[in-house]
DNA sequence: GAGTGGTCTAGACCACAGG
DNA sequence: CTGTGGTCTAGACCACTCC
């Protein structure tokens, strides 16, 4: 009726993480040192950094090893507040990195919520977003060139909230938001340095302006162990 | 630069769930069968089927085998509406199954929250909800005995919420929500009959009532393949 | 070049599910 | 009782990081 051993595992390396000290983005031990230590093999240690990975306690780096998780970003679907601001209210440094701009035909899964007829054509934007160097949400923009003509030759390595402003005089009046748990595709956990597969949250947002038009369509990926949600009925 | 083994048997696997037409909770080939179907070994088949359930296209129930996951049900944070209800308009058969009632003394960590003082008690349901016969949340309701006297005495099976309106004339009027991606604790995952470390969304919720007073405290856990969550800033 | 994590093999034993 | 998934061993090779 004992815990398997990697639970066991699990627990002990939890209590050292948390008592021990170890601050966040400190490296642990190698695998097969920790094996050495708990007197067991490579597959049965990385049983338990995995749960611990579950947890959202620690997380990897590809071939370089396990970290301690920095604390989460607090979000509120409800506000309009950009990443940047975001990230900086709470501490952090926050750094986009622009992987893709391009024009594209609208994506038949996209055609009725934007309103669009087939080969209509969309701008889209491919982001990283970063708090203190580490990469944490992937985030696709798909946009109407018919509200923001010229985007692509604007500076995007920024928050679109305040290009919308700066140069179309436009902003985020409304947004429906859907997301769910799920985990990050290969293509996307390449683009985060992140193993495949790993839990992420899925978010899905349609922005309209203030004169009630659609605006852009919005596709994320955030780290599942990077952010928490918080919704007051009252706000 | 080709895939590993297992991400293109998890690929192989996800073809023959979608077009083969294998449909909610039917059962996976066993593991065994699977290795010699894909030539390789437990170890790799079964690294494909975690990856799999990761996406939440499969689920596992404890030694009985792997499932196809049925639809998410579509939760929205801001509404009131109960669990039975959620369930039963979306075509699914809710069930709820009381595992605990008790009074205890307030946790420390809740004490500011609520209001209390240290050894007030509260009444605390542990409770799983099911749909479809398929446990999907762990859910905890904190209570403050004061604004709902003799509760433990009701039949606790049903929503909290019909019982608040109809014995004590209280409803929810406010609600803060708080919720992260996270891992299933050991307990709980025993409860909902899943494996440890389960992906998990974690949902804490601070309830207030109509006169502005707080109600109580609820803590869930839900499957991550389990929910999708909307919000819509213009409700 | 040494050491790391990522992947994979070929077994094993156990506890439990289901007939 | 048979078969299943859950756990574990003791290795191996590779691609990559870091020095």
């Amino acid at each position: 009726m004992s815990k398997p051993q990697y639970l066991q595992i699990k627990d002990a390396l939890a209590n050292q993480i948390l008592a021990g000290g170890l601050a966040p983005n400190d490296k642990l031990p190698s695998e097969r040192l920790l094996g050495e230590l708990y007197g067991t093999t490579r597959v049965t240690i990385r049983e338990a950094l995995v749960q611990l990975e579950a947890n959202g306690l620690i997380y990897r780096e590809d071939r370089r090893g396990w970290f301690v998780t920095p604390p989460r970003f607090r979000l509120n679907p409800r506000r309009t507040s950009n990443f940047h601001q975001i990230v900086h209210e709470q501490g952090g440094e926050p750094r986009t990195e622009l992987l893709e701009k391009s024009r594209q035909a609208v994506p038949p899964a996209l055609m009725a919520q934007l309103q669009l007829k087939p080969f209509d054509s969309l701008f889209l934007l491919k982001r990283l977003r970063y708090a203190n160097g580490r990469a944490i949400c992937y985030c696709e923009n798909h946009c109407l060139p018919e509200r923001v003509p010229g985007l692509l030759e604007l500076d995007l390595a920024g928050s679109l909230t305040e290009i919308y402003q700066a140069h179309y005089d436009l902003h985020y009046a409304r947004m429906q938001v859907r997301f769910f748990p799920t985990a990050l595709p290969d293509e996307v956990a390449k683009a985060l340095g992140a193993t495949a597969g790993l839990p992420a949250l899925r978010l899905e947002r349609l922005n309209f302006d203030q004169h009630g038009r659609v605006l852009d369509f919005d596709l994320e990926y955030w780290r599942h162990d990077s952010l928490e949600i918080e919704v007051d009925t009252q706000d």
